[in-house]
RNA sequence: GCCCGGGUGGCGGAAUGGUAGACGCUACGGACUUAAAAUCCGUUUUCCGCAAGGAAGUGUCGGUUCGAGCCCGGCCCCGGGCACCA
């Protein structure tokens, strides 16, 4: 063993420490099932190049503490630690360099790895997964294959963002201000092939799945907002070419029917063409080239510029047959309902500003509830709550009751519906990138394909999954899992092809092969075909998947993680179930938790997992500014990294002050010299407990009495340090520690057993040091495996208590009591206080107000 | 524009409607030291006062209450999210 030295010496006791814990591994999961379950889980990092940033030890000392917490109180803890690798950094890297973008990650967790492990997390090793791994991403594509075969999977030709910097598509959430999220590259709209998955299917259920988890607030509005649910009526307009149907709209606003006064048709409607009469022609076919050139960025940021050119076509008002004009304009968006509105300008700000700039007219029909006062007509356009007007048989109406009969009236006549509409679309889900999750999908012709569905009916959905190229319709066969995980083959160059697909499309070998629908088994196209039936000719995509998809499910994979059969075992998933505790950054607020969610239904009703809802609890830690207050960055110069903090004061200090510095939600900045105040309390921790011969300082004594003010403390402090663990309030724990620490350091003795009690609520923040003193004491076993100290209430209650004497509300004195002394007594020890008194003197109390042991406040005149 | 969250000493932050500023940082004073660092002991919201003590005070204006940092309404500022979704 080594020497044991008087002083603190962090820098020999943390990795020593480190490495019996590696050695021992006491932290190993899932070891006595005679023990509640706790899972704590942190969203795993993407191992980047830079290492750990010092945003990332914040959730994960956090979690780590509740994680030690709950053993010392006899749970079987699951915290467990992984890497989300697939990434576009490391194939840019590879793009560069030419080497296989494995390598650089495989090295960059490797680093991520030893960072972390120098924080002295108790993560359970053995549960480490990697996306990128094929054992992993295997699982992964299996469950791509149930979405594709409950018909969840399906391509599109359809405009997407493309990214011409990054070569490849991008999801709508991954483009902000017509910008890439990650590398800020301008993009563009294209029209490509791409594989979507229909979480839209879910909408209603993501929506309804929030109102039962413990998640803050603000995220449930958010992913409530992003859903978007809005119920209205889907109405019928005639219109008076014969032939064309209807003109469908969507509207919440069914009761402001009769202030409809023109429509207006996306420039991508389907019947714009039919709608547009000679006339108008060449305004039309103007309007919308110079609609479809318009960037998505120009389309919204100019939002108060609205612009629109009729069609010459008029349509008919279902409720009062009244011809309303059909105008084409690019403020009506195609993917939202049907692509189509009625206009009501009175009472909807959009169509207000369009009908003012184009002078079309403007009709109410909703007022506020008449007021015996008679105010003025409401300034238009006015969306209050009022009742009907100018609506025929309807007026006096209000107008949720308006809603409700109109919609209900026309529905009888076959031309309207009660509709329900979402702002989430289905989700972008192929990414024209190498360094992903292949997807396991070949392409075949439609004889070929029919022979498949023959062959495994099972695997395909209802509907083909297919599109059309060059005149030749191709079908999607899925790989079947026997032959999963489908590899990423070695390619020769990572650059994408730069024409829609990946870098994938140019390894002919693997792309253009003969297949064996039922087998899954190839071999390259150039080879002769293999003398089966099932063997036929096929072409593999060349998408990948994009980021999301490996950390849509890793939580589940945790509790099994070296399952071969399935992704998990039923008893696994039934022992641990989701996170208890799910910590990470409000930036994945909507979309990460959003797809896991959606997944974890989808795995939910196949009976792949018990429960609805992955995440039962959830929290955000805040971000952690530099020292200017501003958002670290390396071009600001005010990153901090955790190696150095380790370097200079020890993990113990980095941990408890990551825990120090303010609330964990709440947004802080770093502030250099407050490192040194909780670094100074440990100190003095050690010097109080570490003699100078290295063993139990003298002071500490076995079976010494500690006084009731001393004893008092210590439970106070093991209630609160417990309380606000639980309620992850870890800044004032360590005031609490702080304040203990204090006292104990005043007195001469101090009892052994409180010394123990303290040094073990310490270890969960400061386990090293914990574990070096507890073992210095000469305590047995581990700090981190004793049990939690027990509160004792007997301890914190006393005979006595200070009553604060106000007058008018104003504190004048307080007094120590005994516990429970009646208002009498009270009265006429403040009237009797030298310093209460002379506020009373000559004046008349008019009332008392007594809280007992607590307050008399005398309200005199 | 809409929806959230938040404004407390020089700084980070504490405060079930009941002593505002716990705990820490900084600064200042003292002890120890040849000296410094470290450590230890104090002081540290502002104003008046030698002191005892008093007054004011949680962005701002008002309200409820015996009592408001906390509850209610208006306004100002900061941060986050959404943004033509009919």
């Amino acid at each position: 063993m080594v020497t044991k030295s008087k002083d603190y010496d962090f820098q020999e006791i943390e990795p020593r420490w480190q490495s019996f814990w590696e050695r021992e591994n006491p932290y190993k999961s899932g070891t006595d099932l005679t023990r509640p379950k706790y899972y704590v889980l942190d969203m795993f990092p993407y191992p980047s190049g830079a290492g750990l940033h010092i945003g990332h030890p914040e959730g994960y000392t956090a979690t780590d503490i509740i994680s030690r917490y709950k053993r010392a109180k006899g749970f079987d803890v699951l915290h467990p630690m992984g890497w989300d690798a697939f990434g576009l950094p490391a194939e840019q890297h590879a793009v560069k360099t030419g080497t296989h973008p494995a390598a650089n990650t495989q090295n960059n967790i490797a680093n991520f790895k030893r960072q972390i492990k120098a924080l002295g997390f108790s993560y359970d090793w053995d549960r480490e997964i990697d996306t990128t791994d094929p054992k992993y991403f295997r699982w992964t594509q299996w469950i791509f294959l149930q979405l594709f075969k409950r018909g969840l999977a399906y391509v599109d030709e359809r405009p997407v963002w493309w990214c011409p910097e990054m070569r490849t598509v991008l999801a709508n959430e991954e483009v902000v201000d017509g910008k890439s999220e990650v590398g800020g590259f301008p993009v563009e709209r294209r029209s490509l092939r791409q594989w979507v998955l229909r979480i839209t299917a879910y909408a209603d259920r993501l929506l309804s799945g929030l109102e039962g988890v413990d998640w803050p607030d603000s995220t449930k509005r958010m992913q409530a907002a992003w859903i978007g649910r809005s119920e209205g009526a889907e109405i019928t307009f005639g219109l008076e070419q014969p032939g064309l149907g209807g003109l469908k709209v969507f509207t919440t606003r069914p009761d402001t029917l009769f202030g409809c006064t023109y429509m207006v048709l996306a420039p991508e409607h389907a019947l714009v063409e039919a709608l547009t009469t000679p006339e108008q022609r060449s305004a039309v076919d103007l309007y919308r080239k110079q609609a479809a050139s318009k960037s998505d960025l120009e389309r919204t940021d100019l939002a108060k510029d609205k612009s629109g050119v009729f069609t010459g076509s008029y349509a008919l008002n279902p409720i009062n047959g009244a011809r309303v004009p059909v105008w084409v304009a690019d403020y009506v968006l195609t993917g939202y309902g049907t692509g189509a509105i009625m206009a009501v300008p009175a009472h909807d700000e959009r169509d207000y500003a369009f009908a003012k700039r184009y002078d079309l007219p403007i009709v109410a029909v909703i007022e506020p509830a008449a007021d015996v006062t008679g105010k003025p007509a409401p300034a238009l356009p006015y969306t209050g709550d009022g009742s009907l007007v100018h609506s025929g048989q309807y007026d006096g109406l209000s107008w949720q009751e308006a809603k409700r009969r109109m919609t209900d009236d026309l529905a009888s006549k076959g031309v309207a519906r009660h509709s329900v509409n979402y702002k989430l679309r289905d989700w972008l889900f192929s990414r024209q990138r190498y360094w992903g999750e292949p997807i396991p999908i070949v392409w075949v012709c439609e004889a070929d394909y029919r022979a498949a569905v023959a062959a495994n009916p099972a695997d395909f959905p209802k509907d083909p999954v297919s599109f059309e190229e060059a005149g030749v319709v191709r079908f999607a066969v899925p790989v079947p899992d026997s032959v999963l995980p489908l590899e990423l083959p070695s390619v020769q160059s990572y650059l994408p092809s730069g024409t829609g697909e990946s870098a994938l499309a140019n390894v002919t070998d693997w792309v253009d092969i003969w297949y064996d629908f039922s087998s899954g088994r190839s071999v390259p196209a150039s080879s002769p075909k293999p003398d089966a039936s099932t063997w036929v000719r096929a072409r593999r995509e060349t998408n990948t998947m994009p980021q999301w998809a490996g950390s849509c499910w890793y939580y589940l994979r945790y509790t099994d993680p070296r399952n071969a059969q399935a992704f998990a075992s039923p008893a696994a998933l039934s022992r641990w179930g989701g996170p208890d505790l799910y910590v990470g950054g409000a930036e994945h607020a909507v979309l990460h938790l959003l797809y896991a969610r959606f997944w974890h239904k989808v795995l939910f009703d196949i009976g792949a997992v018990p429960t609805d809802e992955p995440f039962r609890k959830l929290f955000h830690q805040g971000i952690i500014l530099g020292e200017d207050g501003e958002k670290m960055s390396k071009s600001r110069g005010n990153v901090v990294s955790p190696d150095t903090i380790i370097a200079s004061h020890g993990a113990d200090s980095l941990r408890l002050f990551l825990m120090f510095l303010g609330p964990l939600e709440a947004m802080k900045p770093w502030n250099p010299k407050g490192i040194e105040g909780v670094h100074r309390f440990l100190q003095k921790v050690w010097h109080d407990c570490v003699g100078e011969d290295g063993n139990a300082h003298a002071r500490i004594v076995d079976g010494h009495q500690d006084s009731g003010a001393t004893l008092k403390l210590l439970h106070e402090t093991i209630r609160k340090v417990g309380d606000d663990i639980e309620g992850m309030r870890f800044n004032t724990a360590i005031s609490q520690m702080m304040i203990l620490e204090n006292a104990l350091h005043k007195e001469a003795q101090v009892s052994r057993s409180t010394t123990l009690a303290f040094v073990q609520i310490l270890a969960p923040f400061a386990p090293h040091l914990a574990e070096e003193i507890w073992s210095r004491l000469g305590a047995p076993g581990l700090a981190s495996a004793a049990p939690w100290p027990a509160f004792d209430a007997a301890r914190v209650s006393s005979a006595e208590v200070r009553i604060v004497f106000q007058v008018n509300g104003k504190h004048r004195a307080d007094q120590l009591v005994p516990l429970g002394i009646t208002q009498e007594v009270a009265l006429g020890l403040a009237q009797a206080h030298e310093k209460v008194a002379p506020f009373l003197a000559g004046k008349r109390v008019v009332k008392v107000v007594f809280v007992p042991n607590r307050i008399l406040n005398l309200v005199v005149a």
